[in-house]
DNA sequence: TATTTACAATACGATACGTATCGTTTTATT
DNA sequence: AATAAAACGATACGTATCGTATTGTAAATA
């Protein structure tokens, strides 16, 4: 199943595909979810409504692959030889996120989610998982260090995110540099306590 | 301000109250949120549209009735004297929840939010935190107890809601009674293991 | 009886999704 | 060259659903 990239008529626009995502972004983050309506994305990548259609099967598609592309360019997570430290990079990830006032495209995707379940899962596989995977790494750092248990690791990947998606969904609380130092503080904490517990019970 | 009851022209039919957001539960549960337009809800009321209008200010508030109105009825706290218990019968509420089909109507509760911020702020002050603060009194027994650290409540309030609305949005696991055990479990560990962290570093 | 308010039914305006179509442009094939 | 295939921008269209406005009727008070 070889693809030359030779098929018969006018090859994909590759630029038009870059524009979409670029103003799908831009739009979002400058007058939140509402405004990204599809006639609007269009009309500003300077594209036709079915060029979007053509590639993208509805809008939710198109905001997600906005916000991978994003997250792609510009989170890096790296190994500082502790939990704490790695979990402070990873958390300060997501303020970057935030400071990009990409919060309300991240709700929107949840938002979309809940209306269409197949979208759901497609954001779970593509997106949650994803970061979830890298954020796993960390955490089996950690454990071959001996900082926590290596059964404790799911359970603290659920405390992480769980902690981050409820300040992103409900404004329980900043999403900045404060809090990613607060979030990747607590679940630390909790690691390492955790660890200490079989030991002492 | 005292209200008589006594008004001068037709009063209000509380039945028809009743049978709007029983038709809304009703077909949420059924059906999904999808299925749940005002049309719909409205006819299988046997109510005008208008007078859903009439008393509530979007479709969203008519749901949020929804879920409290069920809550209300099906929700109680229990103080069994230790933590772990405690928050048990507190997770069972959601299995209920679950068991009820609600989840849907949670969800959608989100993305209702999401698209409409004022409605968020409600949700958060009429739902969220009145849920919260029913299970902060759980810690701060346990606090009182010394089973835990008063100052760690907020973090463990977190870290418990983190992973149920985790499991409720993205159905990162069930949220049966199974669920319930091992989340209660999960944080009345870190909670202990939290209180005992300061005496160790 | 007259007035006021809520009721069910239903028409309406607005918005936005996703589809269909049209003429044009770009590429590979013949 | 000429032709066929596929994507392009533009735009008309059909559908769905929200929330508002209107209409005639029912139930209460003054």
């Amino acid at each position: 199943m070889k693809d030359d990239g030779k098929k018969r008529g006018r090859p994909r626009d590759e630029k038009a595909r870059a524009r979409v995502l670029k103003a799908a972004l831009r739009i979002v983050r400058a007058e939140g979810l509402g405004a990204a309506t599809v006639e609007r994305i269009a009309h500003e990548a300077g594209v036709g409504k079915q060029t979007i259609y053509r590639w993208w099967p509805s809008r939710a598609h198109v905001l997600l692959d906005a916000l991978k592309s994003f997250v792609e360019q510009v989170v890096h997570i790296q190994d500082t030889g502790a939990l704490a430290t790695d979990l402070l990079g990873l958390a300060q990830a997501n303020d970057k996120a935030a400071s990009a006032q990409l919060l309300p495209l991240m709700r929107a995707l949840v938002a979309e989610g809940v209306a269409d379940r197949d979208f759901m899962a497609l954001f779970k596989r593509d997106y949650l998982d994803a970061r979830r995977q890298k954020a796993r790494l960390i955490f089996e750092r950690a454990a071959a260090r001996g900082e926590i248990e290596a059964g404790d690791i799911e359970t603290l990947l659920d405390t992480y995110y769980g902690m981050l998606w409820l300040r992103i969904l409900f404004e329980t609380g900043p999403v900045d540099h404060q809090a990613a130092a607060s979030i990747a503080r607590a679940v630390s904490g909790a690691g390492k306590a955790l660890a200490k517990r079989e030991a002492r019970e």
